[in-house]
DNA sequence: AATATAAAACTGGTTAACCAATTTGCATAT
DNA sequence: ATATGCAAATTGGTTAACCAGTTTTATATT
């Protein structure tokens, strides 16, 4: 276990190490957008290191748009000036891992905006499908069941209906690490799970009558616990 | 070129499929948290694709936190239980790639965020960096050359200075595709970028002098052109 | 019958050979 | 000199064999 978290490390910092490298080569050999970098095979050479971890240095940096990969041809230079890409690289390198705070202080801010757009925006397919998780949430509640799951599901609902796929995206990929984060703070206490029925049903109304200003706040107070929770911890 | 686009497409949807195939696969099991998935090997053979096809699906689903791949050991399905695990599969097989509309909404949203929260929190050398990125973007209008580079790290700094890295990703991850987009729309008029000098002091000194309302308001104002913009394209 | 032990089978990850498409270099023809 | 055709070299991507741990199974021992 303690090994294992170490290797990845390694294989982080040696990533972070090509990423640099590669980096120091744009520079040097003064490339421009659309300018094409050395083949994988000789990077891998001039690194030292194997050919899959240079591919997956470039994919790291394909995934933040500063380089295309291109099959058979080659790897070039997005269309981002050195400038930027210096910066961004910079950036990039120095990227942490999202605390919990971060994530839910993140997904406050999302939240409070889908479910403005969702009111606006909600199609009647949508109302439908937050109907459905409505209600499979309040059921489980009722049931004295834990319902975490139907209450992740009602806002990923919302985030859809908010048609805003880059939304949508952030949102599914911060609510899972968030939820079994939760589970294990336990923050919520019985009295408040009942009370989240309500909740939820004052912003399906808000969504279903268009009225965005409303669908906040009942979103702000739904978050009220929430927000006391994450600016609390340290 | 067409033809590239067409197996771009294919691959998407076949990846598709065997993700569809492995949430049936932990249905029909009754797979819960924290059971083995079969192995990559007999995945591959059942559902008659490359075991790298398989490989590619398992580390979609496990970048939005729904499987746990373990070396030496299998493919487990992480502490997040079958509801919200078919739920988030359905969402994510029908994730749109953002529209320009969404990434230029989801910017605004987050960067009337992260200024305020680097207004609150930024550190002497957050100061410093900011100040060398304005400076940066003063410099080259001034001289009359294109600045898009400059404004673009003047507001990465505001995000890293935010201290929510969260946050600081999804700018990074966005912020390369608007200002693409944003050269081959040209939004940006000579004027508009003369007086984006003034408005990017003005959000400096707010952060400098840690005025959380002052900074919203003036990145407001500096977003102005962009909100209209935003919400004029169709 | 229960336990200890070792060997065999199986696991995700890695590597090196292979593939098909592109690019390059050169000979040839105009 | 320029254009054309073609083969050789080069490219990122793919595949199948391999690796180092883990897990299971069978065997031996008490």
């Amino acid at each position: 276990m303690k090994i294992e978290l170490l290797t990845k490390n390694d294989n982080l910092s040696i990533q972070n190490t090509i990423i640099s490298q590669i980096r120091d080569l744009i520079n040097i050999k003064n490339l421009e957008p659309g300018d094409k970098l050395p083949s994988e095979r000789m990077l891998s050479e001039k690194f030292e290191v194997t050919r899959s971890t240079v591919r997956e240095a470039i994919q790291k940096l394909e995934f933040f748009g500063l380089l295309k990969s291109i099959p058979q041809s080659g790897t070039f230079v997005a269309n981002i000036g050195v400038i930027a890409l210096n910066g961004m690289i910079e950036d990039i390198l120095r990227l942490d891992t999202p605390d919990f705070k971060s994530l839910v202080e993140t997904r406050i801010l999302l939240e409070l905006k889908t479910v403005r757009l969702a009111s606006l925006r909600r199609t009647e397919e949508d109302l439908k499908h937050l109907k459905s998780t409505l209600d499979a949430h309040e059921k489980k509640v009722l049931n004295g069941e834990d319902a975490v799951q139907e209450d992740l599901l009602f806002h990923l609902a919302i985030a859809k209906a908010s048609r805003n796929s880059s939304m949508n995206t952030f949102m599914l990929t911060i609510t899972p690490e968030i939820i079994t984060n939760f589970e294990k703070h336990h923050v919520c206490s019985k009295n408040q799970v009942m009370s989240s029925i309500k909740e939820h049903k004052d912003i399906y109304d808000a969504i279903k009558n268009q009225n965005p200003k409303e669908a906040k706040d009942k979103m702000k107070a739904h978050f009220k616990i929430l927000y006391q929770y994450c600016y609390n911890i340290k």
